[in-house]
DNA sequence: CGCTGAATTGACGGACATCAAGATGTGTGG
DNA sequence: CCACACATCTTGATGTCCGTCAATTCAGCG
């Protein structure tokens, strides 16, 4: 099974239904089909049609925006629990794609607003929902008048913050992904990777395991 | 009248309830109180606890966020009809303050919300709101990947799409308010605007007033 | 093992920041 | 109405951070 992971184009396997119960943060505990999507699978694209909730059972996914000329920006990353797809009013403005192998709950949007305009409790998660998406982006846009250091160590506190692992981190994504995400290159982003190594801040397992050192380094960094 | 104009201090002069009906956009229709802020009064500061909601009926406001050493990142503009302040859940994570002398329209967050329990058509209004704000933030976060030319088109058409002015749009913000809603110096800005009216793109009847005269060649430089 | 894509490292150049000086505009008081 | 002060904007000279181009190393995988 699985064996169009490596493949970019559009996999879709749907599954079963299911009701998801016990899910960290469990945000909608609606019914839905949970799908599969291999490393760099398209989920939904740039002016389709919003027909869908997702939310992140395993793996990551990124939202991202394409200029003509192939230049690239990440919006945002999505990790398990988080609900993504809610940013469009009838049509997506963002593409979205599978950073590893996904497994992805996906909600009809009509019925999701549809309970919501009854239930109450939906109806304020969807909100608060929304709400914090809107937060992070803001955030975000704070990485304008910062230097890469300060991008980087922010990204990184960024990811720790949402990450359960402690002291350490996987990174799911790439360079140029991160690149992306922080308007920088993939080689300024090594660069900085490397210095922050040397500073003892944080020090690289692998490429995409970092283990902190020294997060009051970071926060100092991050402005 | 209006002495406290050139004050930067928080100068607030809260005036009759009134029930604003034909208003443009005119999103909510609720009861508030029009309050009047002069230049460079604050509205709302950042970690203060979010008590309203704010609609712009005239002037012009801005948001921004600071960091410790001085720099500023100017988060969005709002113009006369925008609604502002939905982006706190408790409290707000940006500073508002006039850029000119306004009129702003003060309603109480938790009274619209209540209503929009029950009323689903200020309920969709409502979540309409928030998602055309992500939606802006969205867009902005591209000129991360933007070069300072297509930063200052982009904002001369995006100020152009928003402004009435038909030809020509007066700009209510200073170049730094412009530069720190680009990540961009006041001088970049500024030399980018005369390579704008050398090129024939706009010309500039005062430093402040924008004649369009290609339209085009900014959409193109938009990337 | 060798192939392939990802990541790192180095040398160099360019776009924008910084520093500094003028120009323009605006409000105030005589 | 003019003159002065002060803020805003523009323009120029120089510096620097990060992008570009290129080579090397590293990791995964048939």
């Amino acid at each position: 099974m699985l064996t169009a992971a490596a493949n970019p184009s559009n996999y879709i396997r749907p599954s079963e239904p299911v009701r998801i119960t016990a899910f960290p943060k469990d945000p909608l505990g609606v019914m839905g089909a949970t799908m599969r999507f291999g490393r760099n699978a398209e989920i939904f694209g740039e002016d389709e049609e919003a027909e869908y909730l997702y939310q992140v059972i395993s793996g990551a996914v990124r939202t991202y925006r394409m200029l003509d000329d192939g230049r690239r920006q990440v919006v945002a990353f999505y990790l398990p629990g988080d609900v993504f797809g809610m940013e469009a009013a009838n049509v997506h403005r963002c593409s979205a794609e599978a950073i590893a192998e996904s497994q992805v709950l996906v909600l009809n949007r009509a019925s999701v607003m549809g309970r919501a305009e009854r239930e109450m409790d939906l109806s304020r998660q969807l909100w608060m929902l929304i709400i914090r998406e809107l937060q992070r982006v803001q955030q975000h846009s704070l990485v304008l008048i910062k230097s890469a250091e300060e991008r980087v160590a922010g990204f990184l506190l960024e990811m720790a913050g949402r990450y359960p692992g402690n002291g350490a981190i996987e990174l799911q994504m790439s360079r140029r992904d991160i690149a992306d995400y922080l308007g920088l290159t993939i080689e300024t982003v090594s660069r900085t990777f490397t210095l922050l190594v040397q500073s003892g801040a944080i020090s690289l397992e692998t490429s995409r395991r970092i283990q902190f050192r020294n997060r009051a380094a970071l926060r100092r960094l991050d402005a």
